[in-house]
DNA sequence: GAATCCCCTTACCGGTTGGTAGGGACGTTG
DNA sequence: CAACGTCCCTACCAACCGGTAAGGGGATTC
């Protein structure tokens, strides 16, 4: 085996976090893998040494946060009813840890833009997730009778009033000044907690 | 005056069209000006002559989608009640026409990007129109007495519910193919509609 | 101690970026 | 007819893009 710790982090893991980091605030194209490396004080090369293509190491960060989703169902107790494991996992997608953010950013980027990168890899990683979430809302009390598109629908809406937080943060930052967006920042969970309640216990459209 | 219609719509009124309709779809790093010009059979040039700059040009597309916004508010009657008003607003900000995709698009890019280009104009474009927003759910029955964190965070959950669909559009129809994207995108208003009058009716976190 | 592998470097490539300089076609105005 | 402003062109620029080629330092292996 290798030895103990040569970094704290490898290298190579130390380029995913940096580029996930740098993807999430500025875009695929609006970061260049010189600038990533710039960061981490190395070299373009170092990064197309461990990862080929710029693509590559893009793909491997949306593969990281695919992963972290697919943890999330893992994590929510299957012993709670439908409507409490689906409001759970809501909820448990967002927070203010910067990792978390980022995730919500990189996701709401790859929606809007995989269309246009070739329609490559980026929607199937979503793919299980959607469907999971589609499911766990047909499981929900008063849902199970609900045509796909509008349990798609809804899905969408609430992932929507979920991310759009994250995704805004700093721009309500620049409008309301630091104070009053840590203010909603200290609320958002639990308003967004009793928003999906409502939604949930309103049922779907009849 | 000039000659009536020397071209069915100016030049330069067409290069903002297709700007917005450019960077709606790739964002503003995702596209050149260059690209914009060779759409419109121009050269880059052209382009530089009317606005300058591509900062400009992307100016004046925000600039434009802020004067819908403010016309969307004009636009609701005055004598429905608040919560009716509200939801007529936030359906009024969707629906499938190219523009208002685009819009949808747009503002969603440049509340990820904004703070990344230099913190300037993007934000100031959003500011009334979120001040909007916070004083009629504030004349909502029941939401009197929310605080403005609860306020705002509610706007934001409401925003990104209605924008989210537009973001999503192209990528979801990858996922689940043209047909089921479409039968989603036949209800999504009046299943927006309906999850707006859940959120209204139920009221801020007590 | 020679060979090998891993990690990262400098040097360089063709192509594209936003932007500048200058000129030409055209209509309007004196 | 000359002067002028509008609109768009070709030509060009330095800077940067993602990616290739080749080599060096250092630890490991034989």
């Amino acid at each position: 085996m290798a030895t103990a710790f040569k970094t704290s982090a490898s290298t190579r893991d130390r380029m995913i976090e940096e580029a996930r980091a740098l993807f999430a605030e500025r875009g695929f194209y609006g970061v260049s893998i010189a600038q990533i490396a710039a960061e981490l004080g190395l070299t373009k090369q170092a990064l197309l040494h461990h990862f080929g293509t710029k693509e590559r190491l893009y793909g491997l960060v949306l593969e990281q946060i695919a992963g972290e989703l697919a943890g999330l169902k893992a994590s929510s107790e299957p012993a709670a009813d439908a409507a409490r494991r689906l409001q759970d996992w809501l909820v448990a997608m967002i927070s203010d840890t910067p990792p978390r953010i980022e995730r919500s950013r990189l996701l709401m980027r790859e929606i809007l833009d995989n269309q246009v990168r070739a329609e490559r890899a980026g929607s199937w990683y979503l793919k299980p997730f959607l469907g999971d979430l589609v499911t766990m809302l047909r499981g929900v009390p008063g849902w199970s009778g609900a045509s796909d598109a509008q349990l798609r629908a809804t899905v969408v809406q609430l992932l929507g009033a979920v991310n759009y937080h994250a995704v805004s943060g700093p721009t309500f930052r620049g409008i309301f000044g630091t104070e009053a967006a840590q203010a909603m920042n200290d609320i958002f969970a639990s308003q967004l907690r009793h928003m999906v309640h409502a939604v949930l216990a309103a049922g779907p459209e009849v």
